[in-house]
RNA sequence: GGCGCUUUAGCUCAGUUGGUUAGAGCAACGGAAUCAUAAUCCGUGUGUCCGGGGUUCGAGUCCCUGAAGCGCCA
């Protein structure tokens, strides 16, 4: 069975969750739940960061040990998945044994390629303000040469640090012709451009251990020093998956990390070149999808306007988020959260087109055929039109959830739901029951109803909930999504006749 | 400041390597039908394809240039 292996970030936990967490993590779900209709072997990881200075000092300001700080933010993501449908297989914690295992063991390897080396980090320190300022944060505030703080104007002083360094700069050739090689490894087009130019204009070393705090992952053999952020953190898709044991782990390499684009350089610079320097295949490829504003306006804490999951789910259920979330905005553009688009989209595509048309199709069938299915005759080019048409979305949807085209992928679904309800203005079956063309009758009710099963099947991903409920009500048993199978229910006419399908409930209320 | 992207119907956008009357969804207007969640279906757009130059038999599509917005880097 074919591996597939598509992770979130890793969380960190100085933040509660809110909109942009919520949108990866589903997005990875849709993912991972398609591809196990497709019959892969599918593993999704997610997971939470817990370790860094932050969450170190926001622990002793509430008089608590880190752990205990995380132990709270990982209970709200644990309970928070759940109800949002999420599937993951696993939730890595970099507090976990495992995780260290996992990151200690990446240590040694770069420090074995001889990638790994002590020097001393700079930085430039407020003592007033308790900040520290980068050389380059200076030269922006044009304070570089009179050593000013950019807030308060007094003086700087030098700090040196002791510090491990990664030699990043020795991957810079490579990284390129990688990238170059493989077109899709970075994702959408533009951020790939952008990366590409951030590696051409030069890498440095990277800082990779800190000394002045120590909520973290020791480094191996000095133990004064600890691992910093991003050897720690993006180590967990592989310590996740058991890494070191075995060192190239079943499901690896990812097929997909899904990322926001503030986390793209880390992800499509730093991490290739930490698996080329261990010596382990790089994932096939990195998404970075865009921010969420909300009703036109920024998400910021000062605003107080983040969405918060627990309040959305009062209010819409989590499918009709889903499907909201992944339908409005292409995949890796920015986009806007409003309430009237919410309403909008789903007064007409989820209420008027799929849930009306399954609603009609089941009202006549029960009306005319007491609910039960009879046999397809002889087909005409309407009909013929349709199974095309349904055939092809099959295909096509699959396409665009390989280039993790959600977007497209719904439109290309919402126009066979539009092309049914065509075809039930062109086949007028209430006139046919009126006429007793009864075997024409029964041909246009079969087409629509095995047309809303498939239909239902390629929603599944996106709406688990809402389509096990359309499914139970074409099939007549409680059914769960993983159920099904594209290969087992995925053709055309498995529906049989003798079907007994129930009265129809609508799936989708219209809000008002 | 450097590099790159975007600018197409009221709104959101699609427009392969340049080729007949520039498209979709939503909104609006008109009509049909009545199975259905007053849902559905059909019809209706004189759009300076951001401006200005240019290449070409022919440009939304290529080149130059200007403007506005955005991204990455510095």
């Amino acid at each position: 069975m074919e591996n597939y292996y598509v992770t979130t970030p890793i969380y960190y936990v100085n933040d509660e969750p809110h909109l942009g967490h919520i949108y990866t993590t589903i997005a990875a779900d849709v993912l991972a739940r398609h591809q196990r209709l497709s019959g892969k072997d599918v593993f999704f990881l997610t997971g939470v960061d817990e370790h860094g200075q932050k969450v170190q000092q926001a622990a002793e300001g509430r008089g608590i040990e880190p752990i205990e700080l995380a132990d709270q933010v990982v209970a709200r993501y644990q309970s928070l998945w759940p109800e949002l449908e999420i599937s993951n297989d696993d939730f890595i914690r970099t507090s976990s044994d495992r995780h260290k295992a996992g990151v200690q063991a990446m240590w040694r390897r770069l420090e074995n390629a001889g990638t790994i080396y002590k020097d001393f980090y700079e930085d430039w320190y407020c003592v007033p303000c308790e900040t520290y300022w980068t050389e380059t944060q200076l030269k922006d505030a044009d304070l570089w040469d009179s050593k000013q703080c950019p807030d308060c104007k007094r003086a700087v002083e030098k700090i040196q640090e002791e510090s491990y360094f990664f030699r990043l700069s020795a991957f810079q050739d490579r990284l390129i012709e990688y990238i170059k090689a493989n077109p899709d490894f970075i994702a959408p087009a533009s951020r790939r451009n952008e990366v590409l130019s951030f590696i051409e204009s030069g890498l440095r070393d990277l800082s990779v251990s800190r000394t002045t705090f120590s909520w973290g992952v020791p480094v191996p053999g000095d133990e004064k020093h600890v691992i910093y952020v991003w050897i720690d953190a993006l180590t967990n898709y592989l310590s996740a998956l058991g890494f070191p044991e075995p060192e190239q782990p079943k499901y690896w390499p990812a097929d997909v990390h899904l990322i926001g684009k503030d986390i793209l350089r880390f992800h499509a610079v730093y991490w290739p070149a930490m698996l080329m320097a261990a010596d382990l295949p790089l994932p096939k490829r990195i998404y970075a999808h865009g921010w969420w504003t909300v009703e036109g306006e920024k998400m910021s804490k000062s605003k107080g306007n983040a969405l918060r999951p627990d309040k959305l789910l009062k209010q819409y259920d989590a499918d009709v988020l889903r499907y909201f979330l992944l339908r409005e905005v292409p995949f890796g553009h920015d986009g806007d959260f409003s309430f009237a688009a919410l309403k909008q989209r789903y007064n007409s595509e989820l209420a008027n087109d799929v849930g009306n048309l399954l609603n009609r199709s089941l009202a006549m069938l029960n009306k005319y055929r007491a609910g039960v299915l009879g046999t397809a005759a002889e087909e005409n080019g309407t009909d013929r039109a349709l199974i095309a048409d349904v055939e092809a979305m099959q295909r096509e949807v699959a396409d665009y959830m390989d280039k993790q085209a959600f977007h497209l992928a719904l439109d290309r679904i919402n126009a066979v739901v539009r092309h049914g309800n065509r075809y039930v203005e062109e086949n007028t079956p209430w006139a046919l029951a009126k006429q007793g063309e009864d075997v024409r009758l029964d041909t246009v009710l079969y087409h629509l109803v095995e047309t809303l099963r498939l239909v239902a099947l390629q929603l599944l991903p996106f709406m688990p909930e809402k389509m096990t409920g359309m499914l139970s009500q074409i099939l007549d048993r409680s059914v769960q999504a993983d159920d099904f199978s594209f290969s087992a229910d995925g053709g055309w006419g498995v529906l049989e006749a003798g079907q007994q399908c129930r009265k129809p409930e609508p799936l989708f209320p219209r809000m008002d």
